[in-house]
DNA sequence: TGCATAAAGTATCGAGGCGAAACCAATTTG
DNA sequence: CAAATTGGTTTCGCCTCGATACTTTATGCA
């Protein structure tokens, strides 16, 4: 990387401007810069043929549970309209990275597995190069910033009015059920049937990777 | 907020999952944080008759310094093609909102400034919500999260391969002209022409805001 | 000086993403 | 069993954005 930064604060300790010499404004840089790297990163995911709702449906498919892989539960996730995701879903499947079963538990839905060329393109995907960069930094810094940028989606999920994790809240009450579920324990989705997650499900479960709010 | 944060790790202390008891891998949730993040900021943004490119060019012109308050500056800067740029211009003047004036010293390029009505506008910038919200953070947080999150982009732009910061690079090098400056003395841009920055340019200028490297 | 080239902006076109609304099928509820 | 709900798809149209072509002004080179 070239990019020396002159004057960054990389101990983080240092607080006013050396330029400057003024006390920085910490919540306006963090908007400013959550800002400009949403930007970057939605450019960064013009690749390989797909574009970012794309990218970003195939990385919730991926690691999503059994119930969760579904267009609904992409559709909550991703905060678009079920239309849109069909489209989405549609334009994947077509690139062969995805297949659509129906389900038998309930004919109207249906699962989505990735393919093998689905879990190629994962491979491949860009933002991954977003965690080789934060892979190089301290471990304190990288732990803070999962902290503060958590919290802070949390904040905005409830001030859009969004579902606070998708589908996922309900599968982390799964795994926590003394937690208790509001909804009747016929609910389809999440392993919340009884059925018991088996083999890698619990630990590809959504809520974990997704996030840790629970409404 | 309702939004009770089950089992976050708010101190950032803990560095395992409560849930899985594994020991969690900060970048890839950086990385999903920032894409997610991302995502919501620009839902954020549809707000006001003005869309994310929108609010951004405002922003950028808010806090450009004069000779950056361009069409090409914002192209720059977002960026995007002079020809996308120059609809969001367009959109913004059409919304009173800003206003072009011809530039005396080169006529090919035109000066843009946020009219009282872009003033008003900008004051209830939708991210801004995202500023109250990290002000609600510790400030130790909050500084690391700055770090952090401007190493990321640095990186991010190399990767690009865009410029490191527009033409608020050269902004640096105004406020700093014992660092050395590679282009003739009479760009235009930035002050760089010797004329001094008056009135409050040394504050709005954009180096400081938008960014801490110069390449 | 004069011609060629570059640069700033604009206008136009077309592809594509995405929400809205209508719709279908299956399920649940009263 | 009818009514209302829910998961998904389709169609339509708006709007964003990049590509391209074009105009005007600057600059560079002989």
């Amino acid at each position: 990387m070239t990019v020396t930064d002159g004057q960054s604060m990389s101990d983080a300790a240092k607080d006013d401007d050396p330029m400057t010499g003024v006390k920085p404004d910490h919540a306006a840089r963090v908007a400013e810069l959550i800002d400009r790297l949403g930007r970057m990163t939605r450019e960064l995911q013009y690749v390989d043929g797909l574009n970012p709702a794309q990218w970003e449906a195939l990385r919730y498919l991926n690691r999503a549970n059994r119930y969760s892989r579904t267009p609904g539960g992409v559709a909550d996730f991703l905060g678009a309209t079920k239309g849109t995701i069909s489209q989405t879903v549609s334009a994947l499947e077509a690139k062969g990275l995805i297949a659509r079963t129906p389900s038998d538990r309930d004919k109207r839905v249906c699962l989505i597995d990735l393919t093998a060329e689905g879990e190629r393109m994962i491979a491949r995907d860009p933002v991954r190069c977003i965690e080789t960069i934060v892979g190089g930094m301290d471990d304190r810094t990288a732990a803070l910033m999962v902290d503060g940028l958590g919290r802070l989606m949390a904040s905005l999920q409830f001030e859009l009015g969004s579902k606070p994790f998708g589908v996922c809240a309900a599968c982390c009450r799964h795994l926590a059920p003394e937690a208790g579920c509001k909804k009747s324990e016929a609910v389809p989705k999440c392993g919340m049937t009884g059925e018991p997650l088996q083999g890698d499900a619990p630990q590809r479960i959504c809520v974990n990777y997704l996030g840790d709010a629970a409404e």
